[in-house]
DNA sequence: GGATCCTTCTTCTTCTTC
């Protein structure tokens, strides 16, 4: 029986089953009719002579609904309700808790502190086995969603740019990033960054809407310790790269800058961005290469076209409570690794 | 000189109607 789309569901959703049957029968023959005009299918309907039976099938006055009766419609039209059962998430436990801080550090550095500004280099030590870094624990132990939400988005893209289009707009995100951290250390440390860190020949200014973007941001930091410096944690044998260790309006915190092309307004829009943090922020607490310790993370989204930076301060809690996330990304990734 | 490393980014439903 043919029956058209609006009827069905109007009649469906008011749950009454014998407006549902009179219903599709009057109607049935409404497709056919619309088929022979190009005008929309509704603008067919008689509604004067219908207007009793709409009114009847959709007023709450003929028909006090409960969800216990919408309940045992759907059961006649549609068949039990198949209930999934209730999946109590077994409350994982980390095998190797780790504090976030560090005892054998005794305070949490102050703003009247001296201290020269770090900057460690990566180094290999061939002799050694090669340690994890951050980025690529967290790539490596990603969930079946965020997989399959960046593999869309890179079919998109492909589709939209081809396989060719998509390698450089990839390329040029990488570069833009990379022109944009180099801009930011120069700005940081009024040194003037290598000339291949900052010419783009055919890109003039490619980072000038960034900067602009995190201008508002840079005012309230001060005090920097570290720039673009190897923490390694000491027991939990990881490394990466912080891109800063600054005063940030008060307190001391571990500053991560990114370029998006999205707005990212909330600190769920940045994925796994805060779990890197934390991760610096526990490394750095455990390294000797560093006297203090750091508390906070600030996380700042800059935008090309200038628009303000959205910047996402991380507390102490937060940052203790995405230590933990960091700790369990690692343990799956020790335990994908052997 | 070449290879490798860390990082640089990318994600969250989708449609109609007013």
């Amino acid at each position: 029986m043919r029956v058209c789309a609006l009827c069905s569901l109007s009649v469906a959703r008011a749950g009454l089953g014998s407006g549902l049957f009179s219903l599709r029968r009057s109607f049935s023959s409404l497709p056919a009719l619309c088929a022979r005009k190009k005008s929309s299918e509704y603008s067919c309907v008689d509604s004067e002579h219908y207007s009793s039976l709409v009114r009847a099938v959709v007023s709450t006055r003929t028909s006090a609904q409960t969800p216990e009766s919408i309940e045992s419609e759907d059961a006649r039209l549609f068949g039990a309700v198949v209930r999934s059962k209730p999946r109590q998430a077994p409350k994982k436990t980390l095998k190797n808790p780790c504090p976030l801080l560090n005892e054998a550090k005794s305070s949490i550095w102050s703003e009247h502190e001296e201290g020269a500004m770090t900057r460690i280099a990566l180094q290999r030590n061939s002799d050694q086995p090669a340690l994890p870094s951050v980025t690529k624990v967290l790539q490596k132990t990603m969930s079946a969603s965020q997989l399959f939400y960046l593999e869309r988005w890179k079919r998109r893209k492909i589709a939209e740019l081809g396989e060719e289009g998509f390698k450089e707009y990839s390329m040029n995100l990488f570069k833009q990033g990379k022109l944009f951290h180099a801009a930011i250390e120069a700005a940081l440390t009024q040194e003037t960054p290598p000339k291949e860190d900052v010419e783009c020949p055919e890109c003039p200014d490619e980072v000038a809407g960034y900067l602009q973007s995190i201008s508002h941001v840079l005012e309230d930091v001060t005090g920097v310790r570290a720039i673009e410096s190897v923490v390694e944690h000491q027991s939990l044998k990881y490394l990466g790269i912080m891109d800063c260790v600054a005063m940030y309006r008060g307190s001391l915190c571990v500053i991560d800058w990114k370029t998006s092309e999205k707005p990212k307004p909330f600190l769920h829009n940045t994925y796994d961005n805060p779990l890197q943090v934390a991760a610096y922020i526990g490394a750095l607490n455990s390294d000797n290469n560093y006297s203090y310790q750091v508390e906070n993370g600030l996380i700042v989204v800059a935008y090309k076209d200038g628009s303000p930076a959205h910047s996402h301060r991380l507390s102490a809690e937060q940052v203790t409570q995405y230590w933990e996330k960091w700790l369990f990304r690692l343990e799956e990734y020790k335990e994908k690794d052997v």
